[in-house]
Formats: structure tokens, sequence, C-alpha cells
DNA sequence: GCAAGACAGTTGTCTTGACGTTTATTGTTT
DNA sequence: AAACAATAAACGTCAAGACAACTGTCTTGC
């Protein structure tokens, strides 16, 4: 079925790996795991999570606009499954506030708190230094190189309806 | 502080991100879990999630030897603090079978059985497919750079002691 | 040889993620 | 206008991950 492939069928790479492809998509889920664990412990001293913070992050973009909930969680960079459980604890805490506009009830308009946007500004400097901690040892140019192919890696998979954050 | 240190101070860069280093690692984040989408849908359809998936490949690596379980925890792709309740559940489908040997009855070895080796190969094919369509439209010279990248990238975070399948 | 400490797993508990179902609201069809 | 489908969010449930405390097993020093 592959024979024709030489790409990934190449026999010079005997030793762990069955496939050049499978090689790059394991040291991703390595080096993200590495790395996702240096954020979340920045994160725990801050009583707030990973997802929580992005999602303030977001919110914070359009202030003092708000974003239906569906929006917001579409524009996650990992999506997010329940969204209402996970906005229930921000306003639980204050960060944030839902309401339905009387123009149309079906959807919730989520909004800032400037308890909320003070909160992420002051994480911003605690944020900036954890990916200084994460990637500073890289020099500018890898840094560059490696978003763009992590850019290209995900291309097809992305839904060209929905672009988050990190897509151009 | 970080007026000295130009590369991420750049203001060229205005739009999203707050450094380069940031921009790199949400990338990172997003690649990864729009890849994982991908893998964890293949695997739900065997019944096995990656995670157990990875540790049946990494027992036939030694096999038909075993591997202490705290061994065989640090070796996976990632982190999971519950060896225990991951290997019960393989145990429980016989795919593995745990011992003590008397001679140190802390440690608890754990061996493939012929079920597991058999199950394990039988999805090879599956995985390589789901690795291929991952990351199939990348040239060769992408993927090589990638994985050399994202190595360097979590070097000085990888405990020198534990290294896994994807360290050399 | 016995108490203190280190080591290897296990268990308990709480929080998240995943996934399907339900409710409320609006738009559409007849 | 009533019935139907669609959409947006909420809820219930179950499995996985995270973290702390605990049990059983060596090792070492007195």
């Amino acid at each position: 079925m592959n024979a024709a492939s030489s790409k990934s069928g190449s026999a010079k790479r005997g030793r762990k790996f069955d496939s050049l492809e499978q090689e790059v998509f394991l040291n991703l889920w390595r080096t993200y795991d590495r790395l996702k664990a240096l954020e979340d412990e920045m994160f725990s001293q801050s009583g707030i999570s990973a997802q929580q913070y992005n999602t303030l992050r977001l919110l914070r973009s359009v202030y003092p606009a708000g974003m239906p909930t569906l929006v917001l969680g579409s524009r996650l960079i990992s999506r997010a499954p329940d969204m209402t459980r996970l906005l229930d604890k921000l306003e639980q805490r204050g960060l944030l506030v839902r309401h339905r506009p009387p123009e149309n009830r079906r959807v919730v308009e989520v909004r800032l708190t400037p308890e909320g946007l003070q909160l992420v500004n002051k994480l911003d400097s605690a944020v900036r230094k954890c990916h200084e901690q994460q990637l500073g040892h890289l020099e500018e140019k890898s840094l560059q190189q490696l978003a763009l192919l992590l850019k290209a890696a995900r291309q097809p998979h992305e839904d060209s309806e929905n672009l988050s954050l990190v897509d151009q």
C-alpha cells in the first residue's frame, strides 16, 4: 500500500519509530506536556487554570464589549466542551457577568467585569515570564521557524470557520 | 526589566501576542490539540486510549520481559499520575499481568500477555495511518526540522534521569 | 534487632474533560 | 396559529487527570 511512498517508508530509520510522522507527533506531545507542566505550576500559584486565563484574555480583547458563549468557546486555544461550568466558576468569583439580551434570548453575552480585567492585567507579567522560561533558550530565528511549522502542521485540520487567537 | 532583551521586546509584533515565546507556546498548544483530536477519534474506535496504547507499546519494546510500574510511568510520553488505575484496566482486559518478585516485594513487575502483544501489533497499522493523516502533508525536510526544534524546545526541562521513548 | 527513613504502589477525593440528553427560545412551514 | 425544526445553553453522568495521604517493604544506623 505504501511501497510507493518512499518518504515514510525509508528503512533507514530503524530504531524506535514506525515513521517520521510518528516521531514528530510523539515529540509534539512530549514537548507540549513538558512546557504545560511549567505553565500549570505558574497558574496554580494564581488560583486560576490556563483555560480560565485564556478565557479572560479573550474577553479582554473585546472589553468592554461581550461575546456569546459559543463564540468564546470556539475561539479558545483548545476546545472546551463545558463552557457553561467554566464560566460558572469565573462568574462566582466576580470576574465576569452573563446576561441574555432581550432581542435574542437564546444567546448569553459574556462580559469581563472591572475585577476580571484587573486580574488578567495583573497576571500578564507572570505569564510572560513563564513563557520566557519555557522557550527563552531558543534563538529568535528558531522560534519563528517553529511557529511557522506548527501552523503548517495543523493547517489542514482547522475549521476554516472558527479561527482562534493563534490563527492569522 | 527587559529593556535590554530586544528579542522578545521588539515592538514590531504588535497584534495579538505579548512575545514571540508566547506565540510559539500557543501555537504548540493549538497544534497539539488539533492533532490529538484526530488520534482520539482513531483510538475511540479501538476501545483504547492513547495513554493505554503507549503503555502497551512501551511494554512491547521489552517483551517478553517486564518493567516496574514507576519506570513505566516515567517513560511514557506524558506523565500519568495514576499508573495504578491505568494498569488495573489493562490487567482486567487480560492485556498485561503484574507480579511482585520475591526478592524485592516493593516493586511490581508489569508484563505484556500474548493477548496484549497481539492487540498492540494489530493497532500498529491504524496508528501509522493516523499519523500519516495528521502530518503527511508536510515535506520530509519540514518534519525533520520540526522534530529537531521540538526536542530543542523541551531539552532544558527534561529530567536527565528519566528519558522517554522520544529522547535520544 | 529495632526504630527511622526511604522507596514503590495504592487508595481516596476533588477537579476536569467528554459526551449525550434536556430545556428554552426563535425561526419556518402549513 | 399550531406544529416543527434549528439553535444556544445548561444539566447529568461517567471516565481521566491531579494531589495528598496511606500501606507495605526494604535499608541503615544505633
